[in-house]
DNA sequence: CGCATAGTTTACCGTATGGTCCATAATGGG
DNA sequence: CCCATTATGGACCATACGGTAAACTATGCG
C-alpha cells in the first residue's frame, strides 16, 4: 500500500489511473479490488496512513525531551527542514488531497480536518506549557498563538509548493518563533535570547528531526 | 472564459472534463478548440486571469490610502475575511493549481511562483515603509518579516481548505500583525495600539475590501 | 492425496475522455 | 446581391478509464 500512497502523493488522486496503481504495486487489478474494494477506498487508506504518521510525528516532536519552548522550536525547525529538503517538490499528501478533493469529498475533508484540529491542540498545549514554565509571556491566549504557529506551518508548505526559495521558509520559521511574546521582565534579554535560540534550534532541528519529520511532508 | 475558470476553480483541472467546459461556457467543442487550442491552454488562460487579478488586488490593498502599517493590516484582514467568507469552500485557484499540478506542469509552477514572488516583494516593501515611518521597529530585515506575513497569508488559505474554523484564521491574522516588532520607545503603548488597530482594521477590512479581495480567494 | 477456499492474473466490459472533422451558420468585403 | 473566410455545433474518433468476471494458482484442512 506504500507504493500506492507514493503514487497518489506524486500524481494526485484523479490523475492516478488504475494502470498506474497496478504498476506501482506490482499487483493485478483483481487483487487491488480484492484487497481494497475500489480506487477511492484505496486512496482513503493511503491518506489515513499518511495522516496517522503526520500526527504521530507532531506528537513525537512536541513530547520530546526539553523544555516546552525548545520542543516547539525543534518542531517548527524540523518542519521547515523537511519542506526545504523536499527537492522533488512532492509536498504534503494531506494538503494536496485537501486542495484537490476536500471541496467535493467529505471523507477526505473529515480526515484532513481531524489532523489539523489535533495539531492545533498539541501546539496550543505546548505553548501553554511554555507560558507556565516562564519561557513565553503569559497573558496571551495560547490557542491564538497556536493558531498562528499552525498557520505558519501550513503556510510554509503552501509557499514551498508555489516555488518559494528556502530562505522564505527558513525566515518564516525563525521569525514566528522569535516573535512569540516573551515574559516582560526579560525584555532586555530578548534580543540575546532570540539570537541564541535561533542558532541552537536551527542546528538541532536540521540534525535531529529530519528523519522523524520526513513523512509529514 | 470566466465560466471555464470558475469550473476549473471548483473541480480542479484533471477532474474537469470537456463536457463540463462546454456546459459551463455554452460553447460547442469546436468553438472551444477554435478559441483556445486545447484544454491545457484554456486552463493556463484561466489561471493567468486569476493570477493577474490576485496580484492586482494585493497591489491595490498595499497602495491604498493610509499609513504603511495600516495598509498592511487592512490587507491581512481583508484576506482573512475573504477566506472566512468562502463558505462554499472553493479556496484559491492559484493554490489549488499549485497543489494539483506544480509538481508535473512547469507552466503552472512558473505562473504561481511569479505571483508569490511579486506578493513577497510588495509585502517587504510595505513593511520597509512602515519601519521608515516609525510604525514598526527598524533593525529587523523587512524581507524576513515579509516572508512571515506571506507564509501566514498562504497558510490561512491552506488551513481553511483543511476545514479550520474561522477563529483560527482570524486569530492568525490578528496575532501576526500584533507580533510584528514595534519601535522600542513605544513599548508601553504597544498593548493599546494593538487593541486599537485590531478593532479598526477588522472593521475596515470587512467593509472596504471584501469585494476587492474576492478574487484572491 | 483430494477438495474447498482464497488470492491472483488478465482479458474484457461499458462508459468517459480529449481531440478531430465536417456540415452549417455567421460575418465582412467587393 | 454573391463569394470567401471564419466561427460554430455536434457527431465521431481512438484511446483511456474504473470496474467485473472467469480462468488459474496457492494454501490449508481432513
Amino acid at each position: 500500500m506504500c507504493a500506492a500512497r507514493d503514487r497518489f502523493w506524486t500524481t494526485g488522486y484523479t490523475a492516478t489511473s488504475l494502470d498506474d496503481l497496478t504498476e506501482a504495486t506490482g499487483l493485478g487489478r483483481g487483487s487491488l479490488y480484492g484487497a481494497f474494494g475500489d480506487k477511492h477506498a484505496l486512496f482513503l487508506r493511503a491518506l489515513d496512513s499518511y495522516c496517522d504518521e503526520a500526527a504521530a510525528a507532531i506528537r513525537a516532536d512536541l513530547s520530546a525531551a526539553g523544555s516546552p519552548y525548545e520542543r516547539l522550536a525543534v518542531h517548527v525547525h524540523a518542519m521547515a527542514a523537511v519542506i526545504i529538503g523536499d527537492t522533488e517538490g512532492r509536498g504534503c499528501l494531506m494538503a494536496k488531497s485537501a486542495a484537490e478533493l476536500a471541496g467535493t469529498d467529505p471523507e477526505v475533508a473529515r480526515r484532513v480536518n481531524r489532523v489539523l484540529t489535533e495539531a492545533h491542540g498539541m501546539l496550543t498545549e505546548c505553548i501553554g506549557e511554555a507560558q507556565r514554565a516562564g519561557e513565553l509571556a503569559a497573558g496571551h491566549d495560547p490557542a491564538q498563538l497556536g493558531s498562528l504557529v499552525l498557520v505558519v506551518l501550513r503556510g510554509m508548505e503552501a509557499v514551498s509548493r508555489c516555488g518559494a526559495p528556502p530562505s522564505v521558509i527558513r525566515d518564516a520559521a525563525e521569525q514566528v518563533l522569535a516573535l512569540l511574546p516573551r515574559p516582560a521582565d526579560t525584555a532586555h534579554t530578548r534580543a540575546t535570547a532570540t539570537d541564541t535560540d535561533t542558532g541552537t534550534d536551527t542546528d538541532t532541528g536540521t540534525g535531529t528531526d529530519t528523519g522523524t519529520g520526513t513523512d509529514t511532508g
